[in-house]
DNA sequence: TTGACTTCGTGTTCATAATACACTTACAGT
DNA sequence: ACTGTAAGTGTATTATGAACACGAAGTCAA
């Protein structure tokens, strides 16, 4: 059934950059493409808006349908625009950005794409279309946002130590950081509640495990509460 | 001369927040709407977006189609996509945020719309559609943005006092700031450069003027470089 | 069981930045 | 020359960020 207009129209799609974290670096969930244009190539999980859902609801569809991801972080990140970014036709993308706990998604593939899997985002593959530029704009805004938002959290497991949110945040903003001043820092904040657990990893001393205290970050936060690493 | 789809399409359209200052307090320009739907009420300049245009493109057209300016600072806010944001149809607005030197730009008004004027951002008229939203999250955007990029510039005219500065920041972030710290710190930047005039502005004290050295403040910012009122 | 190895965990000092605070200066008008 | 108004200026105190080294707890192998 055709849809006529009086004047042409962009196609609207949006595309999900997703973040994992691994222990050691930060990962990008990126799926291959079935069909052309790029087909076989690397691209962002996304689609085309449909018109009776909102953005952020084809976002997540398309993140779901795609990848098998659900009730994850997700935000909006900049609408993509350039004339010539689809060879086929106007497109226009609309960009998000997502966060997850790398080790409860492996890898899910589905539907729409012949296959999915996780790249470091220090060197991806070649990406389809203008993704290469998204994920660029992505990861800039996660450096962003790390510093004065714990959004952290999104990514790590529900059980963590200090030096795994020290490695990740060392992984996010590209550097070194003092072990005890950052211990220090956070541990300030009070949003780490030490658990009665330890984690055993080999050869020596065990790391206290901590979890994030959500409901204590939204109260602060509404309070208008200034958080920086 | 129609054109078809196979799936129906949102039309896409662009809106922008104008920012001015007027040496006391904050200001956004709106137009009022000559056509329905909202005829008569006050709105955001924007329009529809072309298919040979880019969403920046097509932001500066429809700002100077219905407003006359030109050649401001212009940035991409956000997309707003509620289903029914419209009572026409799906429309999905790209949304951008504009900084101008309001004493350039007394409020012309032009073609399409039948009127335009500036009105306080604290207590502005009812608007169209989501435009409160949209002015919300540039106000948001704003106060963000100005404590850490020295955009307020944008706003004052190319010579300006240090009191004319410290009204501007005051009036963007809603409080009182010292006079002395102001200074200091604002001075340290090595961004202001003292001119060889003075305002007189009546029974009082002539005031220095400064302008703003862009060029240093563009060097500065490839280094990577942090500012913080 | 002892020693080697690895990661965890902890305090203090110093330098820098943020804050609080009050009076004099220059001008216009009467 | 007196008054009113906004401009301009310095110091002392406090809080924050940065630098820095070693003992503790565990595993493994000789």
């Amino acid at each position: 059934m055709p849809h006529t207009y009086e004047y042409p129209r962009a196609a609207l799609t949006v595309d999900c950059v997703v973040f994992g974290f691994d222990e050691a670096e930060l990962k990008v969930l990126l799926i291959q493409r079935g069909l052309a244009p790029f087909k076989g190539k690397w691209a962002l999980p996304g689609g085309f808006v449909r018109v009776d859902e909102t953005l952020d609801e084809a976002a997540r569809r398309e993140l779901a349908e795609e990848t098998g991801l659900q009730n994850v972080f997700l935000e909006q990140l900049y609408t993509f625009g350039s004339v010539d970014r689809d060879p086929r036709e106007r497109v226009v993308s609309v960009a998000y950005y997502s966060l997850v706990k790398l080790a409860e998604h492996p890898a899910a593939g589905a539907s729409d794409a012949s296959d999915a899997g996780w790249f470091p985002v220090a060197t991806p593959p070649k990406l389809a279309f203008d993704h290469a530029d998204i994920l660029e704009t992505a990861v800039q805004r996660l450096r962003g946002k790390v510093r004065y938002e714990p959004i952290g959290f999104e990514l790590l497991p529900a059980k963590f130590t200090l030096s795994q949110l020290q490695h990740l945040y060392e992984a996010v903003l590209q550097g070194e950081l003092d072990k005890r001043n950052f211990r220090k820092k956070f541990l300030a904040t009070g949003l780490l509640v030490p658990l009665k657990e330890q984690l055993r990893t080999g050869a020596n001393r065990p790391a206290q495990l901590f979890k994030f205290d959500t409901k204590k970050y939204q109260a602060l936060k509404k309070r208008g509460f200034s958080f920086d690493i």
